[in-house]
DNA sequence: TCACAAAGATAGCCATGGCTAATCTTTTAT
DNA sequence: ATAAAAGATTAGCCATGGCTATCTTTGTGA
């Protein structure tokens, strides 16, 4: 039942020609997917170190309000995590990271730390910096953060540091 | 049935702690899953932008091999996007954009096309930057593509142009 | 012309990650 | 001590975005 709408006045035939070249581009694509499967995993697990380090403990309903989703879809998300041995909790208990999970953590707040600065360098001021490094940490490669370190050492001639 | 593993020698009872400071940090994550759901939009967007100024066309199968997917898939999401009014097509035939689809994809490039360089700027190869430019363009503020945009024009000391 | 290969479409499966509503447990306050 | 509140869990819904298998349509070449 899908309607088709017929805007276009002569939509035009498949003419046959030959595809070449599409290898590189579809990588990039299968990786930015691939980040997408990680990028919960990463966001909880930093979030639980920075409870724990903050509060002393990382509970469900702190981590649905530093989320900004509800409770139900936290204690689903940490039961992925669970399974896939991030994190380690009893029923009605709060959270702990294992091994694992504290490696990753500190990977994900190392480089989340690099691109909230790089951008703060860039002269972005810290609430737009924050949101934003939250949204591209998961997507920069190794390179490019290294990149960004480098930028980092280097002084800009229109740094703002407001 | 799920199994809490018991590692955690002795998970910690809740203590009832004041939950200060929240608000700002949802705003972040929540902006995320927003960008999230225009990624896949923008991307086919873009990408039917690309096939019709390079072959005259888009048809489907392009559509699949550059984006890494199966046909099918390709299918489902051009009916969304059929559905949301940024493509017009017809059964067995190539995809069209809309008005409405013709300038997001005009906006989706130039994004993209400002990131690839600021990162090349930085001295990234192309094909990184490429590959990155994929994942990030969706969740850089039109802040940062200032930022990005006023660096490119402030010459590099340690710039690689490879 | 007409059979066949390639492209497009459909059906149906799965996991993810949101949500609400309802229930259960723990903590807290009276 | 116990009732109420807050937190945690469960069940069940929905949309998304992958996939395979199968079928239909199209275009082409023998």
């Amino acid at each position: 039942m899908t309607s088709y709408d017929a805007n276009s006045v002569q939509s035009a035939p498949r003419k046959g020609k030959k595809s070449r070249r599409s290898g590189s581009q579809a990588q990039g694509f299968k990786a930015v997917r691939k980040a997408h499967q990680s990028e919960i995993v990463e966001d909880y697990v930093e979030l639980v170190a920075d409870l724990i380090e903050k509060y002393g403990e990382a509970r469900p309903v702190e981590i649905a309000r530093h989320m900004g989703v509800t409770q139900p879809t936290v204690v689903k998300n940490l039961s992925r995590l669970q399974r896939d041995g991030f994190i380690t909790r009893e029923k009605y208990r709060s959270v702990f990271l294992t091994g694992r999970g504290t490696e990753l953590a500190a990977i994900c707040r190392q480089r989340h730390r690099i691109i909230v600065n790089f951008l703060r360098h860039l002269g972005l001021d810290a609430e737009t910096a924050e949101q934003d490094a939250e949204g591209i940490e998961h997507h920069v490669s190794d390179k490019t953060l290294a990149m960004f370190e480098a930028a980092l050492e280097t002084p800009m001639e229109h740094t703002k540091n407001s």
